[in-house]
DNA sequence: CCTAACGTCCAG
DNA sequence: CTGGACGTTAGG
């Protein structure tokens, strides 16, 4: 035997590639839906990242300030559109009636910047032309 | 602590 | 694709 050494279990570094789903790693940063039902192991880790939000590894300590500042934090009624500005809610739509289950703002108080982010921006631009 | 509201997932 | 539900975050 030339090579009693390495048998069934091939170095890691090879598994880390082969097991890695690079499919699955992209998938989840630029398009985390889409037609997947990924397993509860994507979840875990998205789960992380949001509320973790911050990582263990960091070789770069400056840098880790600018990641910290893209990161994907809740955002708030830019309270300049006309949604924004009803202070009222309207106690007819869906979401107010099923405010307590629903958990969400009246639909006329939504505000437009915060309009459903999950479409991908440029949802405007469709509706303008 | 409680309430309101955003973000994401699931179902229709 | 859209709406509804749930979990989580932010503010009072």
């Amino acid at each position: 035997m030339p090579k009693p050494k390495v048998g069934p279990a091939p170095p890691p570094e090879d598994i880390f590639e082969f097991s890695m789903d690079s499919e699955e790693a992209q998938s989840l940063h630029f398009n985390r839906k889409s037609s997947e039902k990924m397993s509860p192991l994507s979840k875990y880790i998205e789960s992380e990242h949001q509320q973790a939000g911050l990582f263990s590894l960091s070789p770069f300590n400056g840098s880790l300030d600018a990641a910290n500042d893209l990161q994907k934090k809740r955002r708030k009624k830019c309270g300049a559109c006309v949604s924004c500005l009803r202070n009222e809610n309207c106690g007819t739509c869906a979401n107010c009636l099923n405010r307590k289950t629903g958990k969400q703002i009246c639909k006329l108080r939504k505000c437009d910047e915060l309009k459903r982010r999950r479409s991908e921006l440029e949802v405007s631009e469709l509706l303008m032309n």
